[in-house]
DNA sequence: CTGTTAGCGCATTCAC
DNA sequence: GTGAATGCGCTAACAG
């Protein structure tokens, strides 16, 4: 039926051994080593990798853990993994999480399995518990209490960074806009970094945090604008939300975005790529981050040292939801 | 180091085969698999996949082929895929080709390395020759000429459908505005179903179908509005296209959409989920699309027969870009 | 350099 | 019901 490595050896007159050897580039005659590649065209032979695996216990082939593919984000970062991961030879299990601690954990499983070699995870929720240090992980945008390898944009200074655009730009009274996990994650620092900057140079700001999941999002916000009328530069939490807020100003003519409001999003997702009508936004290093994941955790799995914390700089981008830019005081 | 089964019945003092059975919940008498059970728990035991792999030649395992999961209907279908597939314990290789042919054949082979069960696939590009009937194959969007198992959307009842809504709406010179692929695909019969209606009901229409890839469509487009500037509805090939479209055009400020001219896409990609603005399109029931993918995969691994092909209807949603219905006249 | 052999961890015969 | 034995297809260690 399926042609196996003694049917190679018997067709070419070798052993089984120097089929292995010919296959894993080890070593051989030339001329028996044609023979057996000619074996192997005319039976049309490929290894079974299930097989090999059992030996070398090793699969090519790592998890990726996510909340959502449908995110734009996560897609993005998704489509980076699997291109760096299929560099280097590898493949990609794909795991939508939706937040289920059940599902993280049945994928976290698979490394006992042996059914992959290392795990790639944004995750949300509470798997502190199945991480350790001893299981190849690598964690994006957020922080395990052991000593687990992270790799994260620089949320804080991201936050700093938005806070410190619309002031320079001419906000006078800012407000952060997002929500909270129930689990501590780096997305938080955003806010941090918004408030470190505004207490640092004393500029006026107010804070609408609702918590996870989004319920009634959209009547919080109104109370929340109509309670700071003058608000005149608002940072959103990311992108997403960033353009349901700014719909929703529109709607309801509460503000006119670009012209007595700013609004800067988190993310940098190319959503508007191609389109003129782009949203100002603190983009993160997607792709350097699905590099630098997919580099750590094939260290780790080559059981080499990795840096246990990989911090990435963000940058702002210029959309049509901010003011431009007075003057160059820095 | 990590248990084997050896261990688990050493400790629970039976042989290996009482072990397999107990995972395999074959009849084992309670008190035996009580033992087995308890020392699976004090081992923290977990079979190892790819030595049953290797004796069941199965893996439990898809692999998902598609352009690239950036593209936002693409993330859906594959959120869906993954949904289903776990549902039925089954685990998902994300491949994103970008259309390259290497790779492509690269996942295809995965399945004679037995490294997975099936496929599923949305392939623009020729891998007519290494698809065959006798691989477990889905092909979505795409027609092979051999008879492989394939479902997608009513591409050409959309294109009617399109054609039917903007006259129906008030359009009187109409156009469609796409692209055609190197490769024979079943989007193309948009455009087929279009001009069906156009011709049966005796509507003017034009058509500009740039090849692939998009280098200079803008420059394209342009030429096309201006040589129609009497074009009052397009139909855009998808919704991403569209977006740009009408980003084009009320630029240029040829058109405004919604009010001298009416635009409907394709796909009903959730992008503009909770966002008001949205484009008005054709959708594709991307969940059932998954759905009958992975039903259709599974029994074809299975040894079932499936129907070749499965036609799964689409429908007319209405956003802003299209003028309110004047009569109902069906 | 190359053929032979011993497992990798498990499912599945067989006898008991 | 259950234990022992066989082999899935491959790699690696061992002789030759």
């Amino acid at each position: 039926m399926k042609a196996t490595m003694k049917d190679v050896a018997r067709l070419a007159g070798v052993g089984v051994g120097t089929v292995s050897r010919v296959i894993n580039g080890v070593t051989v005659k030339p001329k028996t080593k044609e023979k057996v590649d000619a074996a192997i065209q005319e039976l049309n032979y490929t290894p079974n990798e299930y097989a090999r695996g059992l030996k070398t216990k090793t699969t090519q082939t790592v998890a990726l853990i996510l909340p959502t593919i449908w995110h734009p984000f996560f897609a993005e970062f998704a489509y980076y993994v699997e291109e760096f991961l299929s560099n280097k030879n590898y493949k990609l299990f794909l795991c939508n999480s939706d937040g289920k601690v059940s599902k993280e954990k049945e994928y976290i499983q698979m490394v006992k399995q042996n059914k992959v070699d290392g795990i790639i995870g944004i995750t949300y929720s509470d798997v502190d518990q199945y991480i350790s240090a001893n299981l190849p992980f690598v964690s994006v945008d957020r922080h395990f209490s052991e000593d687990v390898c992270y790799v994260t944009a620089d949320n804080l200074v991201g936050g700093q960074l938005a806070a410190k655009e619309l002031v320079e730009r001419g906000s006078k009274y800012v407000a952060f806009i997002g929500s909270y996990s129930e689990y501590p994650n780096e997305t938080t620092k955003r806010l941090d970094g918004f408030i470190d900057y505004c207490l640092a140079h004393e500029i006026a700001y107010e804070i609408l945090s609702v918590p996870e999941p989004y319920e009634e999002f959209n009547e919080h916000l109104e109370k929340f604008l109509i309670q700071y009328p003058e608000l005149d530069g608002l940072f959103v939490v990311n992108d997403f939300v960033a353009l349901g807020v700014i719909d929703f100003l529109e709607e309801k003519k509460l503000k006119k975005v670009g012209v007595n409001c700013q609004v800067i999003g988190f993310d940098g997702i190319r959503l508007g790529k191609g389109h003129k009508k782009m949203l100002s936004t603190i983009v993160q290093p997607i792709k350097e981050m699905a590099e630098f994941s997919v580099a750590h955790i094939l260290s780790i799995i080559a059981g080499e040292e990795v840096p246990k914390r990989t911090f990435l700089p963000v940058c702002f981008e210029e959309g049509v939801t901010t003011f431009k830019k007075l003057q160059n005081n820095d």
